[in-house]
DNA sequence: CGCTGTGAAGTTCTTCACAGCA
DNA sequence: TGCTGTGAAGAACTTCACAGCG
């Protein structure tokens, strides 16, 4: 009773899955209307999406009927369906903490200002960065955040700090009143319930696509094998299951403190 | 018959959700043992990671039988089983294209190179960028990517570089012979079967995070109707539906290409 | 007739609850 | 006794296939 479901469909909850896959429809439709195109149908919207078209209208039948029986969807109308669904009708004021390569990355991001969002502040620690200029943005000190975050009305927050800072950052982001947190540093964030993170951690999805690979090239080993064959992806391999075992295992106790890599230059 | 399934759980396939958890795990059993703690319990492990204790046994559990009942998991063991899993016991040669922030943010990435990765090379078609000096590496143009992925014998290849550039960067790595791929410019990119394609998008991220953030403040506009309380969030809102409905379906035919932003400074 | 919107079936993922081993 | 490993139940998501509207 107390724990919230992840996914409440009761009223009129749309399922995360969906949600998640909205913005994806929404920057399609973007460049279709800019190309001039002003309806299109589950078929060629799905196709340029990258999605299957009975997902695609699964999806937007949550929204309500916005589509026309044997015509298709009016892309201005779906533009703005979608965006309000998703809450973009407004200008969210964001901030982002931590302004190393990573902070100034996201802070000059192109569709981060046009679509629904608008940077507020970008913050550092660090006093060497603290008042240069990033995307017409000075550079605050981080002590700022209670007082940026209150005066902007900030809900969304951005960390770009190294992993040790996040949690830290996280804290007083959330005890600034911020209810939602984009997290780009290496590590787990713990947040009071009512609180919102989303993480975005290239080394896991480096990871993940090893693994694909990894698996694809023991396929081929195993056709090697079988076929007499011998590809690039079979060399890579070599004696897979114990070559660097040790090594890994070595390096696990000398491995620095693992960061977003958001101070460096 | 000729579809090949998302997760095909034959012989030995382990559950794509579970191998989009293993490198969460292996991160925090790497941050245990540099605690110096030798073993741990599902529960203690789980809550670290942010999961719970039944997901993180079941997960484990695809890989083998490597904990004590009664006791927990050895995390130095753990720690190799799971490396092996994903395939770090190797290391993995990684181009990226693109030298902007992002570029550069990646490339000076600390976990990168630690843990199973290796920058072989930053590419760069900015004649202004070609030859500086990024994390060690000179930058490369960019006409540079078949010879690189050929000599390096790279398999796994980074997109940095704008919206525009992506789909034909994406085509020649994969011409090259990299068959999985890390897209960080908002576009989706078409590769051929057999290609492994990731993405990460900052803005997708944020419309999420919007997107429930929205939902929050509408709830709670709903009970200041209802209880006559006066919020930070429901002021935020203002008569949503309308506001600025207008202007987003305006802001849309003179909305400029979508960058990664790479290359700006 | 063409295409949307959607019940229903099928698949994957999560959570429960406990047997069984150290 | 304490904790893992797992069958079984449940929830979420995807895909199918077609009714029905424009």
């Amino acid at each position: 009773m107390s724990r919230r479901p992840a996914t409440q469909n009761g009223s009129q909850g749309i399922p995360e899955a969906t949600v998640a896959r909205l913005p994806v429809y929404l920057r399609t439709l973007y460049a279709l209307a800019d190309r001039g195109i002003a309806t299109v149908s589950s078929e060629e919207l799905a196709s340029a999406a990258g999605v299957n078209s009975a997902k695609l209208r699964k999806d937007l039948s949550h929204l309500g009927s916005y589509g026309t029986r044997g015509v298709g969807y009016d892309v201005d109308y779906l533009v703005y369906q979608v965006s309000r669904e998703l809450g973009l009708t407004q200008d969210w004021p964001v901030v982002i903490v931590g302004a190393g390569n990573l902070g100034r990355a996201l802070a000059n991001y192109g569709e981060f200002a046009s679509r629904g969002f608008r940077v507020a502040a970008v913050l550092d620690s660090d006093p060497a960065v603290v008042g240069s200029v990033i995307a017409g943005q000075v550079v605050r000190h981080a002590d700022g955040i209670e007082s940026v975050v209150t005066m902007h009305e900030v809900s969304i927050g951005v960390i770009a700090t190294p992993a040790g800072a996040a949690q830290d950052v996280c804290d007083r982001l959330v005890a600034a009143g911020v209810t939602s947190i984009l997290n780009f540093a290496p590590t787990v964030l713990s947040v009071p319930s009512g609180v919102d993170v989303r993480k975005v951690d290239l080394s896991i999805e480096l990871q993940i696509l090893a693994f694909h690979a990894q698996r694809r090239a023991v396929v081929r080993v195993t056709a090697d094998a079988e076929h007499g064959w011998g590809t690039h992806q079979a060399r890579l391999l070599g004696g897979l299951g114990s070559v660097r075992a040790a090594g890994i295992v070595a390096a696990m106790d000398g491995g620095t403190e693992p960061e977003a890599q958001a101070i460096a230059t």
